[in-house]
DNA sequence: TAAATAATGAATTTAAATTTCATTATTATA
DNA sequence: TATAATAATGAAATTTAAATTCATTATTTA
């Protein structure tokens, strides 16, 4: 716990009603209050402007501002990992919210470097490396990390597909061999329809690389390689988004990671397109 | 050298005389200005304090009070200059760029509360509300965040439309009217596609919102209501990795306030249809 | 119970940030 | 070269945020 929100929780019997209130808002909202106003504050807390002023000056800061600059600089230095969106407000404005998508979405990102397992990766880097043909499949919220990658190894020069649609991947998956890459994409593990393609591809000799978090699931247990991301917060007002994020991150680390190897041969070709691109830009 | 500093010495040529002067102050006395208000700024620099304003924006940053705090974040991260990812090095193994990639990404999340405009970001969540269709579009590395838009505002109840083709976009798009959306998405915001599309979506009677960088391109100049992403570096080797990130984010936000809104008359469906996919789950 | 004290928010004032608008300078075009 | 179009700029007005004042209510003390 940092020095100002210590602070605020010491004095916090010593403060009057109204002054308590504030104070406990903001210690169960401390990354919110940097960007509001006294107003808004005052809102969210169930207290007049004029206590918030008060509250300032009780726990010995001399303006809202510099409450508020205080309050940001306890907060980068300690990095809170408050990882759970529960602090969803009925108030909370676009504004409140896009600060707190901000703040789920950089902690989800954060958290995928606990789970990663790098000898995994490294597997999976050389499987994509070798591949004639890559894969990507997942369905619902997973689905835009399949479209990511897709384009993504389609501009490295792989042939590179996704389909929504299974029983277009139905019509794919017979012409996989050993030496193609079929990535299952599920943060559950449990999705049926991944489940199945996967284990078809796997058939057909492909190497399964499951995208998927750390559990029981049979993704997990039945894949070749497997990428796992954090198990974050899934809260149905959130749904798939932090999930989200932690999928495309490792979609990044494939893409960078590949781009890095096939390097120079690749950039010379990426240029031209670029260049190419400006002239054409439709 | 930090990184907004940094940016303001690479832009300091492209400004006019007046910004010149104010960014040339700034890079002498960066200490100082945080703590300024407008008007002791245009004093300083010797121009008035609407200029102030409009340095801001050319430097991508969407307000004076936003500036003064990512100037303040750049004095303070002295030992952070990561943020540039001109350190990939050959030697680089796929763990070391994974890390790399989490903090791309990261940063890229975070300095997106500079660029975003509170009050645009209302109307975008107030148009949105009351619109019949919703239309979202993006090529290229921005059709990511379109798809991923689509696929949530579905979810929502929303009749929401995407397409990479331009072509079925031109037969999607004669059928808007004043009650619908437009959401063109362009990191650049000059792509020609995008444009044309917008631009007659507008004809069409249907509000444009644009997210999009802070500049001067046509986009941004057309759209009726601009949600900004940061100017994050572009740097070939990453491409649009962090660019994407922050387009999803604001895509996020626009979903949770509706979600926060249409909040218990979708809730219902939702659960519904959740306990109706785990038994259909395929 | 009455006086003193403390707590509080509504209303006001002050100050800061932002926008608008008219003016001037610059550039492109006929 | 003259003229229109565009961009740059600051003065003034507006909007927004912070802080103060003051009247009201609750609480304590004698």
């Amino acid at each position: 716990m940092s020095s100002l929100m210590q602070k605020i929780k010491e004095v916090l019997p010593q403060l009057s009603e109204a002054e308590e209130r504030i104070g406990k808002y903001v210690l169960g909202n401390p990354e919110a209050v940097p960007h509001m106003t006294t107003k808004e504050l005052s809102q969210k807390s169930g207290v007049s402007e004029a206590t918030i002023i008060r509250f300032c000056k009780s726990i010995g800061i001399g303006s809202f501002k510099s409450f508020k600059l205080a309050l940001m600089k306890d907060l980068t230095l300690t990095d809170t990992n408050l990882t759970d969106f529960s602090v969803l407000d009925k108030k909370d404005s676009p504004y409140d919210l896009f600060h707190k998508v901000i703040h789920v979405n950089k902690s989800a990102i954060e958290s995928c470097a606990d789970s990663m397992d790098r000898k995994e990766l490294a597997k999976a880097v050389e499987a994509i490396q070798h591949a004639k043909k890559i894969v990507f499949f997942g369905v619902g919220g997973s689905s835009t990390a399949a479209v990511d990658a897709q384009y993504k190894f389609t501009k490295l020069g792989y042939h590179s597909i996704t389909s929504l649609d299974f029983h277009y991947m139905l019509s794919v998956i017979p012409h996989l061999t050993e030496n193609d890459v079929f990535v299952a994409i599920s943060t559950s593990g449990k999705t049926k329809d991944v489940l199945e393609l996967t284990r078809f591809a796997q058939k057909k000799g492909a190497t399964a690389i499951a995208i998927t978090t750390l559990s029981k699931s049979p993704l997990y247990k039945e894949a070749d390689i497997r990428l796992c991301t954090p198990n974050v917060e899934q809260d149905f007002r959130i749904g798939s988004i932090p999930s989200r994020m932690t999928q495309l991150t490792v979609i990044d680390t494939l893409y960078m990671s590949i781009f890095h190897h096939v390097g120079e041969k690749v950039l010379q070709q990426y240029y031209d397109a670029r260049s190419e691109m400006e002239s054409l830009r439709r």
